[in-house]
DNA sequence: GTGAAAGCGCTAACAG
DNA sequence: CTGTTAGCGCTTTCAC
């Protein structure tokens, strides 16, 4: 492992004029430069982020705490993370709360071990001890998706999407509207899922229409989740209605699996409208209100390296996230109209 | 921020000896190591691992190169990775290939900066110049998934799965059986995809079956595309297959989709198996070879973090990892049996 | 333009 | 059982 002092020595120079020429700083003849880059090349020198972070206390690497991985919207938001961290000579350092049971979750100190020079937390609300704890370290910290208390945060306002949504089948001429929601177990993001739904309440209630309790179906933000609720509607052999807000494009896919199957057309007899904009909405022809998980990651990205330099210690907000309805053809008028 | 010193003044003990009674060495007095963890305790002492990594030369992470993590396969083996390295304290560090264009993917050394102690690769096959670098940085490094040159790895037999699938169909008396298979553009792992085609006509060729070319569809590996691709095949006319074997199960439900929005059933009239075992197989009903890309994850992460302690040199193969048919409603004898 | 020296926070012999 | 002494590989004043 050849280090900044095997160059210093080849060259008859010291450490710090090869560190410098290293990083290019001023006030190094070009011909030293030259050299220094020519031997650091042929000699494969890897400076080591370890010894220049113990200096200057930068370790060039965010920390990304993750309920689970395995979501569609969480990966899509750490592949934007990572972009544009990558941009910018930074690297990922991973924490996927999905993995120790849970119990582990309380920001153990140890999770960061000055490891880390700013934190991304992906629909994590931390309690109050451990935002305490957060805030000891003192790293810039910003939240991604569902609501995060104590920091600033990049996301869309997801009363206003589910409004959105609403609204559309509202439009349409629905009156018998049904809501798949439900909590998220696995994803942990609890408000996102207690806002959308009351959003959907609420919109119902200002059009003077009724929610039906049989119609509210739990989808567990989950495909398979989903599908089984509908199929289990399906059975009831009650009432359907005509239109159907999921509050996740996973959802809407399930429903529409399961209604596909029970032979029902859709949208001919039920609309369904979903909720992110996921991979597979397109070919699902699913109307749906999307969102851009990996703008914001790389939004966020953006926000702590602009704090890293400024340093400042007032974290301001953000301006919430873009989103759009994007009609395709899984909605439109309830039947007989 | 408190270091080791302040708690060796606060205590009238030399650095060395907090050191020790922190890191639970032997030798120390009981009375000693109360005394410190409290301190430590009670001013919040972060150990910094710049330091400690500097004279260990460990660092507590391992590099997790990944195609796309945007794919449910190599998030799920993320997943897997972080919660075995987590138990071991140790932290992942992403690279994520999908981030800038592509052709950064050349192994730049700076990737690693001397910031992991051991490196997993993620169906990624390094070109020749690559591979030497790794080789350079001598990192124990461990391919998962599809199969990486110069490097043990984890992984299924693709080719077994993909014989596995075939025989199933076949033993169910199709003849006239489809593939959709195709490349992966973004999943990168291009052997996988060859491997599991070519394993396909195999299988049929060994059971005298001749492959029809218009019952070869490429699906990209990915939902949408394996979608229209159905759509296609149901709209040109042609005579249809009895039996589909997908090689990724979200070209299984691509396939589903499709099939069903055609009013074709599933089984009844053409049997649809996929690969991997997807989340949302069982949902489907879907009959799949399944394998699990979480344990391979902790597999490998095992793998690594044993070659970290042996620090032997010589990095002995590992065995396939384990697959299973498993038989759910979407396949069955073909019509007219 | 370049060098010398100090030090970041820790661990690891080597002494006692 | 505990302290002393060196570094690990870099950056950063402060000199020249």
């Amino acid at each position: 492992m050849t280090s900044l002092i095997d160059i210093a020595r080849e060259l008859g120079l010291s450490k710090s004029t090869v560190s410098r020429a290293l990083r290019g700083m001023p006030g190094i003849s070009p011909a030293t430069v030259e050299a220094v880059r020519g031997v650091a090349e042929r000699d494969g020198y890897i400076p080591s982020l370890a010894a220049s972070g113990l200096t200057t206390g930068r370790h060039h690497a965010i920390g990304v705490v993750v309920p689970s991985l395995r979501r569609w919207f969480y990966a899509s938001v750490v592949s934007g993370i990572d972009a544009a961290l990558a941009e910018a000579n930074y690297d990922v350092v991973l924490f996927d709360l999905s993995r120790g049971g849970g119990e582990e979750r309380l920001f153990h100190r140890s999770l960061l071990r000055r490891r880390v020079d700013g934190l991304i937390v992906l629909s994590t609300d931390f309690a109050a001890e451990e935002l305490r704890q957060l805030d000891e370290v003192g790293l810039p910290t910003i939240g991604v998706g569902g609501p995060t208390h104590g920091m600033p945060r990049v996301g869309v306002d997801d009363h206003a999407v589910v409004v959105t949504a609403t609204r559309h089948l509202i439009g349409l001429g629905h009156r018998r509207i049904g809501l798949v929601g439900g909590v998220d177990a696995e994803g942990l993001n609890s408000t996102v899922p207690q806002i959308r739904s009351a959003a959907f309440v609420d919109t119902l209630a200002e059009a003077g229409i009724d929610v039906r309790d049989e119609w509210m179906l739990s989808g567990g933000y989950r495909f398979g989740v989903a599908k089984q609720a509908m199929d289990r509607l399906l059975a009831s052999g009650e009432e359907l209605p005509t239109a159907l807000l999921c509050t996740s494009d996973e959802m809407a896919a399930g429903v529409l699996f399961a209604l596909q199957a029970a032979g029902i057309v859709v949208p001919d007899e039920v609309s369904v409208i979903g909720i992110d904009g996921h991979d597979y909405a397109e070919a699902l022809g699913l109307t749906t209100v999307q969102q851009e998980p990996e703008q914001q990651g790389r939004d966020a990205a953006g926000w702590v390296l602009g704090h890293l330099v400024g340093g400042s210690g007032d974290w301001p907000d953000v301006p919430p996230a873009p989103y759009e309805l994007v009609v395709r053809s899984t909605t439109g008028a309830p039947p007989g109209d």
